[in-house]
DNA sequence: GTGAAGGGTCAACACACGTAGAGTGACGTG
DNA sequence: CACGTCACTCTACGTGTGTTGACCCTTCAC
């Protein structure tokens, strides 16, 4: 055996960390519902009881490992005019990152299916999302118009990363960003009628 | 007993075409997983035996009443200025009907989490109307323009129908219609650079 | 009327899951 | 060295699930 002497508070931490890191990627590939506790277990290389010592419940896992981590502060601060740009920029360079894509696909995945999932991105994901939006907006039904423009980038997360549509899936993040950008932009401009 | 007599035949197809509608509902509502043969039985007032005997599983069962009921004939058919109204009165009308939604709620709900819903989603939904669509698209990347498009249609599908974001779930469909057209033909016409 | 057929039900199986509680062995402290 | 603590594991329970086979009871053909 090679393994090093670790004190027990750095152990706790490493084994927690893998847990979370296991059910990111068991989330985010197969769904809440598919996910099973035993198996975010044999894939951090625990116990599945050690998982509940940790965390509780599956559904405490899930909410600790299905998160949107994003300041939209690139969304408030932004202009008109570079609002779609700056939101593009947000959404695409999420899934750079494998931790907060996994955590963010995670999310994604089940929030048509799973309650509290449902939840969180409705309330804390979209509606904030829009709320800012809405604000930098000019001309009538802003608010309307707010909620299009998240429908668009949800669309757009949905069929290039979970459904994998092709050729969206494969595009560079380039040319994704130059295409939507018009499109977008056809919401932030006040409408013709 | 106030019951009827009826042939068997028609029995059987009543209770095929209840099960089917239970089902519909079912798997709209809570998704594939928190769906059970046993829920579905009660609300269709059968036994849950009937349900397998009519459909052989539940897998079947879903395939079933999961489908995206319609025709493209009028993408097909339309020129590229009208192509962005056709699809939006597309999708907006299938909502309008209650079979034809539970239907398509059904499959989207499940498109991101339940593996053949996703192959239906992808291959015989999407894949086909973005080829109809890049057939009507003018200037290079049709098939990439087609494929946003594609995007945003769902996203505005489950962000009005399923994830039910404010204001956008309440609005009326000729609002929607109105805002969203400009922003689809943004793709439609030939991108600038 | 009588037998066959088939729609429908009942009870049960086998399995996988989330979860709980007792037990174990190494680590830290005196 | 000895003892308590804590991370960790083993085993098992209870429950809900899809699915099955044996059993009714009405409908049809002769």
């Amino acid at each position: 055996m090679t393994t090093h002497i670790v004190p027990r508070e750095e152990r706790r931490r490493r084994s927690e960390a893998a847990i979370l890191d296991a059910a990111r990627e068991q989330f985010a590939e197969a769904g809440f519902e598919r996910t099973t506790i035993r198996s975010v277990a044999a894939r951090a290389g625990v116990d599945p009881a050690l998982v509940m010592q940790h965390y509780g419940s599956k559904e405490k896992l899930f909410g600790a490992a299905a998160r949107w981590t994003s300041d939209h502060q690139r969304i408030l601060t932004a202009t008109s005019d570079k609002l779609a740009a700056a939101a593009l920029e947000d959404l695409l360079s999420k899934f750079e990152d494998a931790q907060d894509r996994d955590a963010a696909v995670a999310l994604l995945r089940n929030c048509l299916t799973h309650p509290s999932a449902t939840a969180v991105m409705r309330d804390e994901v979209m509606c904030e999302r829009a709320a800012a939006v809405a604000q930098a907006l000019e001309g009538p039904e802003a608010e309307l118009r707010a909620s299009l423009f998240g429908a668009c980038m949800i669309g757009l997360g949905m069929a290039r990363y979970l459904i994998e549509l092709e050729p969206l899936a494969s595009a560079s993040r380039e040319d994704v960003q130059r295409l939507m950008e018009p499109v977008l932009q056809a919401l932030v401009r006040p409408p013709p009628a």
